[in-house]
DNA sequence: ACCTGAACACCGTTCAAGT
DNA sequence: ACCTGAACACCGTTCAAGT
């Protein structure tokens, strides 16, 4: 348990962040959903602002992971490219949740240097990704790509927040069919 | 000030849910702003609830009102559409705020049910704005419209989003270069 | 190493009272 | 009509101390 405590929190916060940001994110609950008290959690995490570091790193590092791990499996770029707004859409269909890093960056203001800089990394992951298969898909010119996967990466994440505020996961699905008829994703 | 008391109450909420959202919204500084106590502000709105929902419902109103008065000063459908982008830039260069209901919509699951529909409105209001400019411009057959718009309003407030995350006023003008060049928004 | 009780500061809220 | 100090119950955070 020792060994997996600190990994339970971070499974924990993550989750409870998805669904209520970094503002919204509680010792008291998060200590009980793993067993300890609250001021247990001060052992493992010196401040609420490391653990919002920490979770939003292994955020971003998962995250790069399962879009690798998507790129491997999908060689052809084109086919892997169609199935990036899978990514976001897991989130919507596990609760309603949300990307942690666009919740974060809603509340960028009030979030702690360390904190912000894992949610730029994690926008510059999508984007470096999307942006390397844009390439290799030969979808836009090279010189294109980079504004091209800028945009995919801010339309999935700003058709993610609709929908959450409809509760509407065939909201987000219907997003992703109007950005690809407007040539924005492709076909 | 008695007399406009609500009005500064309302102006200052607003101005301060768009930099930290409804939780981040706290009585007491937002008493101190408008120079009173925060138990006076129960005398004024009876609940948080009750202030969100009334700031979230004159946030929508006063948006409606500036996309009506531009598409008054803009008559050619094509060129106001155009104009479309200037409402959310506004937030960003106004202290790298965002939209309320944008917040808000991260926040959804914690908000109470008043706000929750005055959020959904504010994304009605949007929609429809564009679908009819949309229709009026012919920029897409009439039975895309609905579709084209709900696309253009979730990816501005995508783009939004990821420049706060940047405290970069440029990124967003960069992304709605990117969404004309990919054809989402008209040229 | 790992955890806890108790104290502290801050939150939305209420209320009796002041002008 | 409009505002206030004081208090309430609650909760995140800190600290000294327990095993």
């Amino acid at each position: 348990m020792s060994a997996n405590a600190k990994e339970a929190i971070l499974a924990a916060a993550r989750s409870m962040a998805q669904a209520h940001g970094y503002g919204g994110l509680n010792f008291r609950d998060l200590a009980a959903s793993v067993g300890i008290k609250s001021a247990s959690l001060y052992y493992h995490f010196p401040s609420k602002a490391d653990l919002g570091a920490a979770v939003a790193r292994r955020y971003w590092e998962d995250t790069a992971a399962q879009l690798d791990a998507m790129a491997a499996e999908t060689p052809d770029p084109l086919a892997c490219l169609r199935r990036y707004p899978e990514v976001f859409r897991k989130a919507l269909a596990s609760g309603n949740r949300m990307c942690l890093c666009s919740f974060m960056a809603a509340e960028y203001d009030d979030l702690p240097e360390p904190v912000k800089q894992e949610v730029r990394t994690f926008a510059d992951v999508n984007i470096a990704w999307l942006a390397r298969l844009l390439g290799a898909a030969g979808v836009v010119a090279e010189s294109e790509a980079e504004g091209r996967a800028r945009a995919i990466y801010a339309a999935v994440a700003g058709a993610q927040l609709i929908a959450r505020s409809r509760a509407d996961l065939a909201l987000y699905d219907r997003l992703m069919e109007d950005y690809r008829a407007a040539g924005l994703l492709p076909h």
